[in-house]
DNA sequence: ATAGGGTTAG
């Protein structure tokens, strides 16, 4: 009798592990309490609230996650560790404010290192970089997790020299042991940052002598240093060394591919990565269009766009469009670059349009130029847009169309807009953000 | 095995 019971809330409590809707969550979660006696373990119970928690943090709904809140501090379920780290962690996801605000709550007894780097996360994630640290130096203890969410917030920060500074002293004053995690964190915010053969070299180093690849994330990180760092042939090499490899891997490399113009590698990692049945998604499919717009092959990317859509039902975004548009027009098909913004369900951006204008100043082809660019000026004119009234302006001129041309020309006068203005804008964050430089 | 830090584009 009772041992069919518990194997029923067991039976919940896996089918809770898996379930995403936030509400079937809280109907499973209220069907094991339901269930369960006061001789239970009361692990079952902690553990159906942290399972509970993480659909209602995906759900993004504030009102749902503190109504789960006042259940779980009614029932005293607060109290243990594992389910106050998890709905702090909830929380800051949501509102770095409000887990704050229980951080302050959370009695000395419940707060373990686990809270606490939690709390630390969140300060990384929201406050001013100084009091993280200061946060971080406060730690009675810190283990390897506490160490490597503070290197990654000086990392995706921009503040290399003190990361580095960062990882010299858990390295050497410290007993903790760098592991995977902490060298892909490295990795990734090492190559946003433009840090890249060498330190990509030191780090591969360090996973060959592991006698790795053991972590499915950091082969993607090797992966990606490398590409960026131009090193296709290591890149490669990872890559091949990576025993079950993942939609990421296969991205990864089809990224590194594409941005290096080896076109035609992108489209056969692309077609082996689609024949192994590894499914592609979003980021790929941007991928491998545009190597297929920059070598020009026009019927590759036309399968490829309605693979997406028809096998893989992708939903089109902005990118994907775009990629297309790109790809009729350069190749003078712009009848069927105009389709493509026609049936388009979002508004077309300013590289939409210039793509397709562009090529109709080229192609001479003033009769879509003349439709298009009476939807592209309703685009405000900022910087940002100035070569595409720039080109409004010639197309007017060409079809001789004076008084138009002259009057965007007046407008952009107006409004004290000028083409290439937008550049000055370029990050520029000290030698080391020169990845041109690091390329070599 | 079981809570907290990491992966692909623009």
């Amino acid at each position: 009798m009772s041992l069919t019971h518990l194997i029923a809330a067991g039976d919940i409590l896996n089918a809770l592990r898996w379930v995403a809707c936030p509400s079937s969550a809280l109907h499973l979660y209220s069907l094991l309490r339901l269930r369960l006696r006061p001789s239970d373990s009361f692990c079952f119970a902690w553990r159906a609230a942290v399972f509970t928690l993480k659909p209602l943090s995906a759900a993004a709904s504030l009102p749902l996650l503190s109504h789960f809140h006042g259940h779980l501090l009614r029932s005293n379920l607060l109290a243990h560790p594992h389910v106050a780290s998890s709905l702090l962690h909830s929380y800051s996801l949501l509102s770095p404010a409000a887990a704050h605000q229980l951080f302050d709550q959370i009695p000395p007894a419940t707060c373990n290192l686990y809270v606490l780097n939690v709390m630390l996360a969140s300060l990384c994630r929201s406050s001013e970089l100084d009091s993280a640290r200061a946060f971080f130096d406060d730690l009675p203890d810190k283990d390897v997790v506490s160490w490597s969410t503070m290197l990654a917030c000086y990392f995706s920060r921009g503040r290399l020299a003190d990361g580095l500074a960062l990882f010299r002293s858990v390295t050497f004053t410290t007993d903790i042991a760098v592991d995977y995690f902490m060298l892909a964190t490295l990795l990734t915010a090492c190559t946003s940052a433009g840090l890249l053969s060498p330190f990509c070299r030191a780090v591969h180093g360090y996973v060959v002598r592991g006698g790795l690849p053991a972590s499915m994330h950091l082969g993607t990180a090797l992966i990606d240093c490398y590409a960026k760092a131009g090193c296709l042939d290591y890149a490669t090499r990872v890559f091949a060394r990576v025993p079950n490899r993942n939609v990421m891997h296969w991205t990864a490399m089809i990224c590194g591919m594409a941005s290096h113009l080896r076109n035609n590698e992108a489209v056969q990692l692309f077609e082996e990565m689609c024949q192994r049945r590894v499914q592609p998604n979003e980021i790929t499919f941007t991928a491998v269009l545009s190597a297929c717009v920059n070598a020009g092959l026009v019927e590759k990317g036309r399968e490829f766009f309605k693979l997406m859509v028809d096998d893989y039902c992708i939903e089109p975004n902005i990118h994907h469009y775009g990629c297309m548009v790109d790809l009729y027009a350069k190749a003078g098909l712009l009848e069927d670059a105009y389709e493509v913004i026609k049936t388009m369900k979002m508004e077309p951006n300013v590289i939409i349009w210039t793509s397709l204008l562009a090529a109709c100043k080229k192609f001479k082809n003033l009769e879509i130029a003349v439709e298009g660019m009476e939807k592209a000026l309703a685009l405000e004119i900022s910087d940002e847009n100035a070569g595409l009234y720039m080109l409004i302006s010639d197309l007017y001129a060409m079809g001789g169309r004076w008084d138009d041309a002259m009057n965007i020309r007046r407008l952009m006068e107006e409004h004290n807009v000028w083409k290439n203005r937008g550049l000055s804008s370029i990050k520029v964050d000290g030698p080391q953000g020169l990845s041109s430089a690091a390329v070599s």
